[in-house]
DNA sequence: TTGTAGACTCTTGTCGACC
DNA sequence: AGGTCGACAAGAGTCTACA
């Protein structure tokens, strides 16, 4: 499974653990919002900046967010 | 500090602790020697499936390429 | 609320050359 | 070995609109 699909469902377990929805994602990372779906879903190769963003609105730890099963080799 | 800047310094840390030059980093994650020098600078804002090419190439885990003081908020 | 499509701008990422 | 430049194709990221 490539990076991109892996990302899109870290971003989505996370987001529905906080109960908000891809639009409020998106305002709260300033992006958006037809973009966090397409990374949600796996169809974008997203950049650090944005990463970053989303991750910071996702409320976690950049290392925690790669600490998931799926991340490790 | 911009996350470009943290991401370059962490890939230039890890390749001195591996001892390679960039172009055999490069060649290893087979992205182009002169990407990785504007990376380690901090020029470029890297996308993930690259980024991913480049820390399997330094042979380390996502989680633990983001588990340094730097990225900590 | 989520997904898709089209059109658009700007940057990523490659490559050859030179220092 | 590392840095920079210039040119280029490809893709990131935005926005509007509609289902």
């Amino acid at each position: 499974m490539s990076i991109k699909v892996k990302v899109g469902q870290r971003i989505r377990e996370l987001r529905n653990e906080l109960g908000i929805s891809q639009e409020a994602l998106a305002n709260k990372a300033e992006i958006d919002r037809t973009y966090v779906t397409d990374v949600e879903n796996g169809r974008r190769n997203i950049s650090i900046e944005n990463l970053e963003k989303l991750i910071d609105a996702l409320q976690v730890q950049l290392k925690d967010f790669f600490d998931a099963p799926n991340f490790i080799k």
